[in-house]
DNA sequence: TGCCAGGCCGAAA
DNA sequence: TTTCGGCATGGC
């Protein structure tokens, strides 16, 4: 059947696996999309991406013009990886977007969108992707991924992938306050365990309401988020792209400082930057962190 | 080895 | 209000 500009259909592989296969897709890369930072629980396995999200273990291959969701039937499909993936998103739109109102600073957008033209904001679980950033605080991401995996080993909920492995679905909210401070110790986030703990106690009592703040605007989301010990301007930013979907936060790390200053010494009104400053940012984000920007 | 990492807190000025 | 040292830990 056809699904906007591409085609999607449901089958099994020869191990019996459920497979979505989705055929021209425009704008979409797995590989880009899994190598920017945006989530830690993804990594390349023999020429594939492999992760957990939302408790479910899959692996994405492409090649030949599909992309094969192996371990995603058709309901989960619907349910979950459409949006998770953002695949319902108009991209082409989004990049014309984008470049009229970047263009205005010069090449250096068109020349990161050409380079990163694969990336889509994924749409993450709220808890997860403010817990994620929360640890991902003057921390790197290989050290990021290493500490998010073994607490989701140590803490988070076994299931059994389409592999036949066992696989660890992010740690809940609950989990992480009963593990307290001391629980939380063997995974070696440091000083931020408290940080995840306030998180946690603020989330389950509904202190910071995520149901609340996905309809909230972008100032007041910012705030409600900010109100919890460990999220500053950049944590909220992330989460909130990545974790709320909306893409109209533009993360400033120290990586994008570095793009800000190199390409637009002049400097650049993010405020203006519209509805997708977040996808634009991403761009930018894996220009230059890892092409290395234009030389 | 020392510098740095998708920053933020809390105190000082 | 802005500035700045300290922070846990380990990747490179």
């Amino acid at each position: 059947m056809t699904e906007g500009k591409f085609t999607v259909s449901f089958t099994k592989n020869e191990a019996g696996a459920d497979v979505t296969v989705l055929r021209g897709v425009p704008y979409f890369s797995a590989a880009q999309t899994f190598d920017c930072g945006q989530c830690f629980r993804f990594n390349e396995v023999n020429g594939g991406i492999e992760g957990t999200a939302f408790g479910r273990f899959i692996r994405i291959e492409e090649g030949g013009g599909e992309v094969r969701l192996i371990g995603v039937g058709e309901s989960d499909y619907r349910g979950i990886f459409e949006r998770y993936l953002g695949l319902s998103e108009d991209y082409g739109a989004i990049r014309e977007d984008i470049g009229k109102r970047m263009g205005a600073y010069g090449d250096v957008i068109f020349n990161a969108m050409e380079c990163a033209s694969g990336i889509r904001i994924l749409y993450q679980d709220a808890w997860e992707a403010v817990a994620s950033f929360i640890i991902s605080q003057n921390n790197n991401i290989p050290r990021i991924k290493k500490i998010i995996e073994n607490m989701s080993l140590g803490l988070g909920e076994a299931f059994v992938g389409f592999d036949g492995k066992t696989h660890y679905a992010f740690p809940t909210a609950e989990a992480v306050l009963a593990a307290g401070e001391a629980g939380l110790a063997p995974f070696k986030m440091g000083f931020r365990a408290r940080y995840l703990i306030d998180a946690a106690k603020k989330h389950l009592s509904g202190e910071v309401d995520f149901e609340k703040i996905e309809t909230l605007g972008a100032e007041e989301a910012q705030k409600a988020l900010m109100s919890i010990c460990g999220v500053g301007p950049k944590v909220a930013s992330c989460a909130l792209l990545f974790g709320f979907h909306k893409l109209e936060f533009f993360p400033v790390d120290v990586w994008i400082k570095r793009v800000l200053a190199k390409y637009y010494p002049g400097g650049i009104d993010i405020s203006a930057l519209g509805a997708y400053a977040g996808v634009a940012q991403q761009y930018l984000f894996y220009y230059e962190r890892y092409m290395g920007g234009e030389e």
